[in-house]
DNA sequence: CCTTAGACCTGGAGGC
DNA sequence: TGCCTCCAGGTCTAAG
């Protein structure tokens, strides 16, 4: 799925929906969703503790339970869902794995048709002491403190292309493949303009139109493509508001150019080369 | 160290 | 209809 809206709207859902539950019993049905222990032991670790809250870093969806955090990263399919037991809300095949809880009807699962997705624990003491997302990724892109400057501290050496830095979740994480078009779109800057290029200026535009796009969608709960939903009855709009993304061929609505497509670094890269010239 | 291809998975869309 | 190829909102690794 799912950037970083995607995500914070997924786990706002969440966080009214499962709050407060004890986990009666979990169900590993593909074991390979669970990372860093066999699903045996992480039945075991989950098992009669409550869900306190539910929120996100980036793209990882965390349940703060008791003792231990679990993290969900839903990749490209993954989905929860809150619902009757009876009521599979996507193929039941797809079924990866289910909580049930202490006096409630209704179960939580979670799907994902290509099976990319994870699902790991980490003790609370060790989270809290050392997380380890902060190791794995840098801060979010929505972060207000983040300056021009800091940026180009950390592009300085960086020949790689813009669009692939941003991507890059270890310098700046939340940015996926259709926020990354619609930002150098605002920012007129041409997806393969090499990193270390970019002026003081282009930075900091990027940075602004970056917090700009991100909480914008935020506010319509995302953007559904495909078959993503944060839930099986709602949807996001935030694919009303695309520019660039999925628009080949279509009319720039800046100038009237044509926005065209091309490969870079094997992912779908969409501009308008009038508006974000080389 | 930096960077890029390939791998991991499945199903839908479009071409012939 | 059937078969083939390509594509999809992500990340990890192996190899240059």
């Amino acid at each position: 799925m799912p950037e970083l809206p995607e995500v914070t709207t997924v786990s706002q859902i969440l966080q009214e929906e499962v709050q407060g539950l004890k986990i009666s019993q979990a169900e590993i049905f593909y074991p390979k969703l669970i990372r860093d222990s066999t699903p045996e032991e992480f039945i075991k670790r989950v098992k009669n503790q409550r869900i306190n809250k539910v929120y996100n870093q980036a793209k990882y969806i965390i349940f703060e339970l008791d003792t231990e955090m679990m993290i969900s990263h839903l990749r490209m399919e993954g989905r929860w869902a809150y619902e009757k037991e009876a009521n599979f809300s996507y193929n039941k095949i797809i079924m990866e794995a289910q909580f049930k809880f202490h006096h409630q009807e209704t179960v939580l699962r979670y799907y994902d048709l290509r099976r990319f997705g994870t699902l790991q624990l980490v003790t609370k003491k060790n989270f809290f002491e050392n997380n380890p997302l902060d190791k794995k990724i840098g801060p979010a892109a929505n972060n207000p403190h983040l300056t021009g400057a800091w940026l180009q501290e950390k592009w300085n050496k960086k020949h790689r292309a813009v669009k692939s830095l941003l991507l890059d979740q270890s310098i700046i994480s939340g940015i996926g493949n259709i926020y990354a078009n619609e930002i150098l779109f605002a920012a007129n800057i041409h997806p393969k303009t090499p990193g270390n290029t970019l002026t003081r200026q282009q930075l900091d535009l990027l940075l602004t139109e970056s917090r700009r796009i991100l909480n914008e969608a935020i506010l319509h709960k995302g953007t559904t493509v495909r078959t993503f939903s944060p839930t099986v009855d709602s949807h996001g709009n935030y694919q009303k508001f695309l520019q660039v993304h999925n628009r080949q061929g279509k009319k720039c609505p800046r100038c009237y150019g044509t926005i065209i497509k091309i490969q870079l670094g094997g992912r779908g890269t969409y501009f308008c080369p009038n508006c974000q010239p080389s």
